[in-house]
DNA sequence: TCAGAACGCTTGACACGTCAACCATTAATC
DNA sequence: GATTAATGGTTGACGTGTCAAGCGTTCTGA
């Protein structure tokens, strides 16, 4: 219970944050796995697994982004059932101008916990999650 | 980043263990706050504080356990402005049910902690909450 | 006492997340 | 080589979270 209502908190904070750059947490985590993906794109499905969260969400997510101009998709040719995206340049531009404020929003959001509760703290999550694999 | 993903990974183990109930997590949050509330009801603003929820969605999550026949409502003679609500006997009678099986659920969901690392971790996590008053 | 502010809640609109069903395409099998 | 199975995604339907706006009620102050 304390954890699912600590992450509720922390996940308001984080979409207060981004809401002045017109993206949400969810938005911004898909823009960041394009962008790690480089200029070869990634398929839909590989970013699903990252984002633990299931196909057809992702599938919205990238409509949405893909209205708003920071993403783009196009069948693979190798395999045409596959659909690789990528980062538009303004979605790039748009991360880039981010990354700053979630820095700075991270020292302010965690600033409570010493470094060595942060490491006890990401011990004891992994655990938790090791142990539902 | 690991907070939110262990809380997804509670948050959908915890559904699976409730869906043979019908009532998804939230939904037997609401029960139990009405529980604990007993016969004098407790209205629907009181509801969304301790759920740390908007009251829309408080709403809409009692017009569903309201069709389910979990749930009753009714205005406050004294204040109309008021909307008690109560939990009916089926759903106390579904809660009783539901208890033995979450506690054998957090059993399993949380096994690989020692007690120690349980206490631990709530210690973070509620620090964490602390600094986001 | 009576207009306006404050309260308690509901509704509308939109972003997710999930399951089930479906469509194309590719791989497997006989 | 044609049928079937498996893959990769998308669509439909529903539960939920959030903001902004709206509707009664109650409270306040001139």
């Amino acid at each position: 219970m304390a954890l699912l209502r600590t992450a509720d908190v922390v996940r308001r904070y984080i979409g207060r944050v981004l809401e002045p750059y017109g993206v949400t947490t969810q938005q911004f985590n898909v823009l960041r796995i394009l962008r790690g993906a480089g200029p070869e794109g990634i398929p839909t499905l590989a970013i699903s697994e990252r984002m633990i969260e299931e196909a057809p969400g992702i599938t919205r997510l990238l409509d949405r982004l893909e209205a708003k101009g920071l993403v783009r998709r196009e069948r693979c040719p190798e395999d045409r059932r596959q659909v690789l995206c990528y980062a538009n340049p303004a979605g790039l531009e748009l991360l880039a101008r981010i990354d700053g404020a979630m820095d700075n929003a991270d020292e302010r959001g965690l600033g409570m916990l010493s470094d060595q509760d942060k490491t006890e703290l990401i011990r004891l999550l992994d655990a938790v999650r090791a142990g539902h694999r």
